[in-house]
DNA sequence: ATAGATTATGGGTAGTTGTGGGTAATTATC
DNA sequence: GATAATTACCCACAACTACCCATAATCTAT
């Protein structure tokens, strides 16, 4: 608990239900900082699945953001598509956050979701989406993966 | 206190109980430094059996995937492959954790384990998975192990 | 070799967590 | 401004997990 703040990791299966709402898992939230008051930053992620801050993650890349040019293309449209679709949730008494609408199309999501732990953020999936996305990732160089690799010792 | 604090050697039975946990032996946990307050970070191994970290070690790995920038396409991929399976576990008075049901499933574990120390990490294996293990690498090429030879000396 | 301590394993129970659904409050629509 | 639609908040319950105790097996020291 007092480890790591705001830090996830692992796969946990959840189900999206009627009202559009999903689980927290509560290993999630019992790391969370108290000074997130409950709340997270949902947004586009750049996969086909949809992102979650903690609050106090999401300010620190949004004073990033501030910082980045509009001069640049990259720039613009990177500001444009992460903010456009962010808003902020806050879990209820069973720590669910409610999706909205657009974020649910946008993502494919059904009934079975798949939330996984990106260390600074957690990303929510359709499981069939997320299969694929890992044989994508199978096809990557793996000389690529084995540069990351020696930066970090596993 | 022994030799090396959060270095773990020699290979140990254990069983898998009917609850998922499993006995983390207690030399291991003696060498455990302090601040690591009774818990392991468990996952994937690159082949098919369990890796533990003490969280310390771990903490690192997550601090290097932190600064891994998620508009990268490779460093999503790497960072979801690393920390997707990962699940912080602590022991409880018995000493033993709980192991995940897909964990499990992955390192086709029953009953009968052994659990291995390898130095920073410890590995947990379905015994004649760990036998076929050792069969191949028997057929390893002797010369790459003199490649290792040379960077490490015995 | 024996007593005491430590360690491994099984199982019970209280508390937590995930999920569905109901109702009041708020917002949107005509 | 009245009504419909949406959202926020609450309760209930089943399933699961963390925590505790008990006992058997093993180790340690004298």
């Amino acid at each position: 608990m007092t480890i790591n703040n705001n830090t996830f990791t692992g796969e946990h299966s959840y189900s999206l239900d009627v009202k559009g709402r999903i689980n927290i898992p509560a290993k999630f939230r019992n790391v969370l900082s108290d000074d997130n008051e409950k709340s997270f930053v949902i947004t586009k992620g750049m996969d086909s699945c949809i992102w979650v801050y903690p609050i106090i993650v999401w300010q620190n890349i949004e004073s990033e953001l501030k910082k980045l040019s509009s001069l640049s293309n990259i720039n613009r449209s990177f500001v444009r598509n992460t903010v456009r679709y962010a808003s902020k949730v806050k879990y209820d008494k069973q720590g669910r956050i409610a999706i909205t609408p657009n974020l649910i199309k946008y993502a494919n999501l059904t009934k079975e979701t798949l939330i996984i732990g990106m260390v600074n953020k957690i990303e929510i999936w359709n499981p069939s989406l997320l299969a694929k996305a890992d044989r994508e990732s199978q096809k990557i160089d793996s000389s690529q993966f084995d540069e990351l690799a020696d930066k970090i010792i596993l």
